[in-house]
DNA sequence: CGCCCCGTTGAGGAGAGTCAATGGCTGTGG
DNA sequence: CCACAGCCATTGACTCTCCTCAACGGGGCG
């Protein structure tokens, strides 16, 4: 559970016995292999899942065979929430790298969020936060050209990594090919490999097996137009900010009466 | 609340009096002209909308001007329920038409979520629902011909607009100008135009005066490659086929036990 | 009536896609 | 320990979808 408090602490303060019900669930940690799928398209799903170690990603496969990445899964991230409405999937999340993932049953979960105001208020904000990353990245494939696209993305994860592990150096370590790239961005692997190469020449970037050094984060975040509030951190400082120091989370609608 | 209530029943079933409590909330009714602005972003908000009539839509506008329409919002259409969490909006609602829309403030709203399940269970399914067409534009974006996008998405439109409406023909009344469906595509204004000259040459679709009439949905389906049942519609004939006539949503995992 | 917004159409250009060949790494098996 | 297979990134040449610039025309509205 460290590393999806670790995501949340950018936002919210909670104690720490706030986090005993959560401890007293039914929860099981599972470890999957690199390719393997967590959850599978048409399959129903009535588990959530929250990723401890490792990467993970969502797609669709269109029936040519064409495939669409729809976002990556950081250590710390929650999913599928929308598993509680007891659906089926309408798309796959394979394991990119070997991952360890804690898994918990929807039905207990839910209980858990009524009696907990407290934990119900995070995992909000966890779901709010993967909507503005879907948000974002329409906005980056539909309107953004190859080089911001991908500087865009390089950012973005960056900063997730960053959030959930506490470090902060201009490291990515990541785990995908040109060709997951281009699904996740709508382009072709080829030419996001020719965008890529391009960056390396003008020093954006720096690459050494499956590592990205950001050389320059600040010219690219310039060029793709990256917003470094975009997740919600204005947030942070609001609250380190303007709140005593008891640890507790600040006032929200989520929060009882 | 009517629209709302239509949207829902082709999920779920619910009794009449299982919507009291959203009755008895502190919730007003505003009249916003077409081009107003409903949420604005970099604003606080903290209320929640439901569309009752007319349409809307949310987007994000590029430092240099560009503009990427996230998706529509057609009566029946809840939104944004990420105020709970008492966040700035990242991106503005504005209203195409004239639009009725039914405000609740946050708080009394959150708390009569926790009083209500089944309403709890009804808005979850909304949300999942949102959820589900982000990721669909994302895919329809990302991966596909500008002729695919056109079609993918009036067909998604007029299934929303016929679920919500309860209405049943080929029309869709839809206000929204090239431009519009260009931002909303990742296109141009000029190549829509193009496209959709040709799609009404090859007799898909038919144009008077905003009203865009599908000569043959089957065709353009298949053609774009639209799935049905990506609304989840598939779960309303479980519903339908697999339930006693009693008024009562399914179980699911957001029922209390 | 005249303005403005919108849709349409044409001509030319550019960004991204396709096809294909090459070369480096890694893992495996003889 | 080396040879070979397989995957992946890269690069070149060519193509095509979609974009840009621009002109024109129709309909609504003051």
């Amino acid at each position: 559970m460290q590393v999806f408090r670790n995501k949340l602490s950018q936002y919210v303060r909670l104690a720490d016995d706030a986090w005993l019900p959560i401890k007293e669930l039914d929860q099981r940690t599972e470890t999957f292999e690199a390719g393997e799928d967590l959850i599978v398209a048409g399959q129903d799903a009535n588990e959530i899942f929250i990723l401890q170690t490792g990467w993970a990603l969502r797609y669709r496969l269109l029936e040519d065979g064409r495939r669409q990445i729809v976002n990556f899964m950081l250590p710390g991230d929650v999913f599928d929430l929308q598993s509680l409405a007891d659906l089926q999937a309408d798309h796959t999340v394979t394991a990119i790298t070997d991952c360890d993932v804690t898994v918990i049953p929807a039905r207990p979960f839910v209980r858990m969020l009524r009696d907990s105001t407290r934990i119900a208020a995070a995992f909000w904000w966890a779901a709010v936060q993967e909507e503005s990353i879907l948000r974002e990245q329409i906005v980056r494939i539909g309107r953004r050209s190859a080089r911001e696209r991908i500087g865009h993305m390089l950012l973005e994860l960056h900063r997730r990594y960053a959030g959930a592990t506490g470090e902060e150096t201009d490291e990515l370590v990541m785990p995908v090919t040109r060709a997951d790239i281009a699904d996740a961005l709508g382009l072709t692997p080829v030419h996001v490999s020719r965008t890529m190469s391009a960056m390396r020449r003008s020093g954006l970037i720096a690459e050494e097996r499956g590592s990205i050094k950001l050389l320059d984060r600040a010219r690219l975040a310039r060029l793709s137009h990256f917003d470094t509030d975009y997740l919600h951190l204005k947030k942070l400082n609001l609250l380190t900010h303007g709140l005593s120091s008891n640890h507790t989370a600040p006032a929200t609608a989520l929060d009882a009466d």
